[in-house]
Order: structure tokens, then sequence, then C-alpha cells
DNA sequence: GCGATTTGTCTCTTACAAAAGACACATGTA
DNA sequence: TACATGTGTCTTTTGTAAGAGACAAATCGC
């Protein structure tokens, strides 16, 4: 039974990116390899696949969740089998939270925006070159418009992404966007060169209009947070359908920089 | 200047448990302590600083930091030289509040009971054999009682502890609480069969109070969430002044015990 | 019922990560 | 000006953690 099915047998291709050529990987990248992948699973899940889905050895995996588990960063789901985050990795969000004064505000600042407009609003920001939604408030429309927090999408279908890499070189954009990013859901390619001229007339607009890219039948209006260097710190944004009218849409913008700059105020 | 005031110059005590008598340890443990210290810490720290305060050499821990700011679990601080917890730490943490539906509607309750009252609330857990706070709302006193999220307390100081522990082993609860924890801050010291007996008593009244165990001024209301299992999972409690009127306090305990109640019907 | 698969634990080996220490460069301070 | 003290990056050495593999026990699939 050595012989080629498995899946540790090969690098082939991990789900996403493995370069485990050799051999021996550093104990630390398999925890955060580990955990990024409880991340995208989104619930709990068996150490056995757990090893399987980081490419992982299961001797070693074994060992590496239990040592996780006794220090509380994982728990171990009901029968005992399955493991999943645990209330250590919450604490620690949480000192996350209080130490970061945009973070506090900007959630409470999307759940007010949320709350007076109705639509569903989101706290964006770039996660280690990532575009991603740090917080959103659903809205009270009757089709619930997707988006979760801490989901991650490729920069170039959103409007915030045009806002977030303003002032960043052309070298860096192009390593934090792949050929991949550049493919629109809806099947257009984007061309690098056209992404960079909108995040420049974003950087002077102020604000950010997409309509229909992540999805047909949404429209994405975003404005950026300043932090007090000026740079673009994070994003506010409204998710609306695509048939909003321009009126509402300029309202919603003008009330949305407001909310935006009023963050951008430290304290 | 190398003398005895400084934390890290012995072993004599770490903040925590220390035994790191020999010398090469694990990676993955050197993390794990440098999260727990940056927990305790509160606040950003130079890297020097942090390899002294978990006891780990130098330049080890700028390794173990720098894959760490990569992985987005710890972020430099402004000038570059500190680090604290990352957005990462706080998108797992959102995780982990997902999947849990207890957290997430102890939180709530919380919050709602706060407003009510107006008195401090929060949702108490065990958390690797030590009573923490999970989460916290702090009321509309004018004096600020203390009590912040992911504070770690002695399981013998407070209400929620003496219910946590119903249905556990006398060993096991032994070895919860040490020495040091019965212990109390006003120089009394608690006999761990008393212990034992309050928390039988709890587990039968359904209720617990405690008057100025953690400090001289305020009382502990609090009451158990059960799991589907009938384990008591969490408590929630009420911190009031210590020389608040029995009516209140029973008004209030009737309150939090049909709050408690409803969090512990799953779904 | 009986193989086939999965799970959790253990042992042994060696590739390599943790640690020691040297370095260059900032600071601060006598 | 010299002198301590802290910071960030190297290189080298060696103790040991990661990994392979074997196992019994549990679970599955029919």
């Amino acid at each position: 039974m050595q012989d080629a099915n498995d899946v540790t047998d090969q690098p082939v291709l991990g789900p996403a990116a493995e370069r485990t050529s050799g051999s021996r990987e550093k104990g630390l990248n398999r925890v955060l390899e580990i955990l990024e992948f409880l991340h995208v699973t989104q619930r709990a899940i068996g150490i056995g696949d757990l090893a399987k889905g980081v490419n992982a050895p299961r001797s070693t995996t074994y060992t590496l969740v239990r040592s996780l588990v006794d220090a509380g960063l994982l728990e171990m789901e009901g029968d005992g089998n399955r493991v999943y985050f645990g209330k250590k990795l919450y604490l620690y969000g949480m000192d996350y939270v209080r130490g970061n004064d945009l973070l506090r505000r900007g959630r409470q600042e999307v759940d007010n925006l949320s709350r007076e407009t109705g639509e569903t609003s989101e706290l964006c920001m770039l996660q280690s070159g990532r575009y991603t939604i740090v917080h959103s408030s659903p809205g009270t429309r009757p089709f619930r418009i997707s988006s979760a927090t801490g989901l991650q999408i490729p920069l170039p279908w959103t409007a915030s992404g045009r806002l977030l890499l303003a002032g960043f070189e052309k070298a860096t954009i192009q390593d934090m966007v792949s050929d991949d990013d550049l493919l629109l859901p809806d099947g257009r390619r984007l061309q690098l060169d056209d992404f960079i001229a909108d995040i420049a007339t974003a950087r002077t607009t102020g604000y950010c209009i997409t309509s229909g890219l992540v999805d047909a039948y949404t429209k994405c209006l975003a404005a950026p947070v300043f932090s007090v260097t000026g740079k673009v710190e994070a994003t506010m944004c409204l998710v609306v359908p695509i048939d909003t009218a321009k009126e509402k849409t300029d309202e919603l913008i003008a009330l949305l920089r407001e909310r935006a700059a009023r963050l951008s105020i430290p304290g």
C-alpha cells in the first residue's frame, strides 16, 4: 500500500500554495498552516483529515494538535475527535481589538451605518497583501447579500481594493495581484494597467464604486479611512443592489465618506 | 544596574510557570509563551524585552517574531520596533465566535442585561482550568467596577468559580486550585474543604452570591449556564456594590437565573 | 460476520531548527 | 571622547523535534 494513491506522496499540489518540495517542515509553519486551514474550512475537522488538508505527516499533526489543544488555541469538538479554534484565540482576538482604536471604532461605525441605511456595510483592510472583510453588518434586505467577516477576495474584484492600494508602487501592486485575481468572476479579464489606473482615479476622487464585479447583482460603494500618516488604513463600504438609482448612491456615498472621514480622526 | 530589579534576571519566577531549566525549547512552545506574554502585558512590546519576558534567546525570538509577523498573527507597531497581536488572531477569534453558539448568544445576553439593569455584567467560563471573564459589559455606574475581558482570576475568589466547578471530582478541583488561589485578596485564607462545600451548595441552590471577595466594595451574583449534557458550561454574573439591599439582589438574581436558563436552551 | 479503513499512540533516526555568539550600528550618559 | 546598553543581522554548532513506520484498537461498509 505504499504506492502513489496517498495524498502525502507527492508534492504535486497541495490545496493552496505548497512548496513542501523537500521534507522536514518547521513545526511552527505546520501550525500556521493548520490555523489557516481551519480558517478556510470554517468548521471542526478530524485530525486525520487535518493532516491531509495541510499535507503534513499524521504523527506530526497529532503532536502539534495536542500542543495547541493544551494551550487552548484549539478545542476538541464534542465527541473528542474533531478540532476547531479555541477560546484562547478568541481572547487574543479581543486583545487585538482592544489595542486597535481603528478597528474598535470602525466596527461601531459599520454597525451604525447598516442600521441607518438598511444596507449591508463592511469594514475592510489589507491583511498580508490580501483584501479582507474585517467586520460586516448584514442590513435589512430580504435577500441576504453575501459577505462574511474574515472573507478574503482578490483585490481587483472590489471597490475597496482600489482604495486600499492607493500610494503603493506599481511593482508592489503587481506582487500582490496574481493573474487569477485579474480574472473576474464573470469571465472578463482585467488588465493590470487598467486596474492601476482605477487605483489612481479612486485616490483622487476619494471614493470608489464598482458594479457587478464580485457578483452580477450588487454594486459596491467604498470610501477610504486614513491613518494619521495619510496612508489608507481601511475602507468602509456599502453593498447595494446593482439597480440602485444614482441619486440614492450619491446620497449613500456622501454619508459613507463622512463616516469614513470621522473614523480617520484619531481618538 | 544589573541587580535584582529586572524581570529577567533569574529564573526565580517567570510571570507564570517557567521550567525552562534546560536548554533547547521547541519553537512552538516559545511561540505559545510569546502569545501568552503579550496577553498579560496587554500592549505592544519591543522584541528584546519580549525575549527577556519569555526567557528566550534573543536570536530565536527575532526569528519567531518574524515568522509570526509574516503570518499576520503579530503586527509591528508604528515605529517598527514593538510588536503586538495581529489581525489574523482577530479573524481566528471571530471564527471561534461564529462556531460557538453559546458565546455568541452569551455576549448578547450580557450586553442586554447590563443595559437593562445598569450593572456590570459578565459571561465567564473555564479556560484550561482557569476562571476567565469571556465577555463583560460595563454598566452605567459612575465608578467603574473593575473587570476586563480575558482577565483571569483565581476560582475561589469568585461566585462564578463556585458554579463552574459543580460536578468535578475533589481531586480535580484540588489540581485546579493552588494554595495561592485560596489566599483571598483581603488576607483571609479559605480552606479547600470549605470551598468544596461552597461548590456543592451553589450547585443545589442554582446560583451563588459572594461579598467582598475580589475587592471589599463589590458583591458578585452568578447563575449557571448549562450545556445540553447538563454540565455547567459558563456563568452569567452581575457585579454590584456591596451595600446593595437584599430585595434588590433577590430581584437581580431572579433575572439573572432566567437569562442564564434561556442561554442554556440550545439554538 | 470479516476485510478495509481510520484512529490514536509509540519508537527510532537524522535532518535541521534553536541557541550561542560575534558583529555593526544606533542610542544614551558620564 | 570614551563607555555602557540596546538593536538587528549574521554564521556556526549540536541537541532534538519532525518524520517514517509499525502497531492495536476502534469504526466502517457490505
